[in-house]
RNA sequence: GCCCCCAUGGACUAACGGUUAGGUCACCACUCUUUCAAGGUGGCAGUGGCGGUUCGAUUCCGCCUGGGGGCACCA
């Protein structure tokens, strides 16, 4: 059977890194096995769900280069207006579209008696939690509704309640499970209570529609955070109600704050689309990501997106937490950006460089800037920094005001206004020339030219960025750094 | 309170029960260089604790400790 995973955010909030890895190692499971990937969102929380969190999980999707096979696309009509539709033979992809399977499959266990309605408002059940925390019981649903009569139900329906539907959760039953990174788990049914499955507005919770919705989908493996390990029993339980197929199941390690406490927005923890924001390659995040949890034999650090695909398995999952370390994702995002071109680079910045207000500069201009600074470059957000001072009209001298010898610049000022083939490698020979004969360390005089042509004590290689800013450009800036600093024209 | 998961340097990790416990990031030093990076070389640093099994435990078992997750009409 060919393997077919989801991805089944709920649209809460924005799309963090913890759901980021969990989406992309099913995306890398089902690739390596030439499966289908499958993206569901989960919004039966009707209070709590927003279209701005689905498009944050799809602009993270995206950001990544994780393509889904089925789900929900943004579409552009005519008009131009942005649209959300579903894509595929299993559809739909929206839980809240899905309200009546739902509904069908718990009449259908209501009827089996396997569930039943329950009448208990949620006061009543606050005071029953209240009650058991107090006596320092197992928390739980008690079951009260159990058994209710029809009478008695009438009675309740009487008073206005709603009813909710409870699955019957089988006593002194041990549910064992194999999880595929880490092996059998097991749990003991009499530490399950009964559970709600279809809320008062008919809505379905959580772990029936997971089940409902993957056993129509035809999920073969169900890959997901390690928080749902205690929700994984339920669940069997209600595939074994129905006698559906019970799929595989994976359970992912937590990535943790670097505090080893749970990664949260409060403590500084960023969405993905903050990395992309800032210029991390998605390269990188995949390649950081994938090895957050996951790793080869030989340790290997460093993948290009399809040698992770071809290389990935479930069963070289990690078992425990991981700590989400920037420092390593910068690294890898040095050495995937070594990788690209300046052309390539100048396309995935160019958003970056619009926003400095770069854009302005002819692109072959902004090319060779980039060139010129490429090997510096640890992230895209860098790059106005980094090369902006190339393009300024003025040059902020704050950071080197304490040089106090203009007049070597003087001379070297009419050193390179004498220069009639201004590349870098004839500017280079003259300027040493001239340090010979003026008996001056190379130091004495590079630092100052630097200096003077870019404000910063640290740049480019400074022959290159001579040529780069053209005679002209050099000449003028020498004469106004020497102003600058009180020496005489 | 109950249930479940986890435990190798600061971080990510590797090691059929036999290795001087390996690699990468970070850090430190040195080096290359016109600067800053990058690069190169070297260094610091680890099997949570106690028992057991075994000729031999990072590895298998138990307990303890520590961390995490869950016990909702959240997902």
């Amino acid at each position: 059977m060919s393997v077919r995973v989801r991805f089944a955010p709920s649209p809460t909030g924005y799309f963090h890194i913890g759901s980021a890895r969990t989406a992309l190692y099913n995306w890398l499971y089902a690739k390596n096995h030439r499966g289908k990937f499958i993206l569901r969102i989960e919004d039966t929380d009707e209070v709590r769900s927003t279209v701005h969190s689905i498009r944050s999980i799809i602009n993270g999707l995206k950001y990544l280069g994780i393509k889904w096979d089925e789900g929900p696309f943004i579409i552009k009509n005519e008009r131009g207006d942005e649209q959300i539709l579903s894509r595929g033979d299993y559809g739909p992809y929206f839980q809240t579209l899905r309200k009546n399977f739902y509904s069908k499959f718990a009449d259908e266990l209501l009827k089996k008696d396997l569930a039943y309605l329950c009448f208990c408002t949620q006061e009543e059940l606050e005071e029953m939690r209240k009650k058991q925390m107090k006596e320092k019981k197992p928390i739980g649903y008690d079951g009260r509704c159990r058994n209710l009569s029809v009478k008695e139900r009438e009675k309740l329906r009487a008073e206005g309640r709603q009813p909710v539907v409870r699955f019957k959760v089988p006593q002194g039953k041990k549910i064992t499970f194999v999880d595929l990174v880490r092996g059998e788990i097991s749990f003991n049914s009499d530490d399950i209570k009964d559970f709600v499955i279809l809320r008062a507005t008919g809505s379905p919770t959580y772990n029936f529609a997971c089940v409902v919705d993957d056993h129509l989908m035809e999920i073969t493996d169900v890959i997901r955070g390690e928080d749902h390990i205690s929700n994984t029993p339920k669940q069997i339980l209600i595939y074994e109600a129905f006698s559906w197929e019970i799929p595989n199941f994976a359970h992912l390690p937590m990535i943790l704050d670097v505090d080893g406490s749970r990664l949260s927005k409060r403590k500084g923890a960023r969405s993905l689309l903050e990395y992309e924001d800032e210029g991390f390659l998605k390269e990188a995040m995949v390649n950081y990501l994938a090895l957050l949890g996951w790793g080869t034999q030989d340790s290997q650090n460093f993948f290009e997106i399809p040698e992770l695909i071809e290389k990935f398995s479930l069963s070289r999952v990690n078992t425990s937490p991981a700590i989400f370390d920037e420092n390593k994702l910068l690294w890898l995002n040095i050495q995937h950006l070594k990788k690209l071109s300046a052309e390539e680079i100048f396309k995935r910045s160019y958003k970056i460089l619009k926003e400095a207000g770069l854009d302005v500069y002819p692109e072959g201009f902004l090319k060779k800037a980039i060139e010129l600074e490429k090997e510096k470059i640890k992230k895209l957000r860098d790059i106005p920094v980094l090369i902006g001072f190339l393009f300024a009209d003025e040059i902020d001298y704050k950071e080197v005001l304490e040089f106090e010898k203009p007049e070597i610049l003087l001379k070297l000022k009419e050193i390179l206004k004498n220069i009639s083939d201004f590349k870098a490698q004839e500017i280079e020979r003259k300027v040493r020339e001239f340090c010979k004969e003026q008996n001056l360390r190379t130091k004495e005089v590079f630092h100052p030219l630097r200096w003077a042509l870019s404000g910063r004590k640290w740049g480019p290689s400074l022959f290159a960025m001579c040529e780069f800013l053209g005679k002209e450009v050099c000449i003028k800036r020498i004469e106004k750094f020497v102003e600058v600093i009180g020496g005489k024209k």
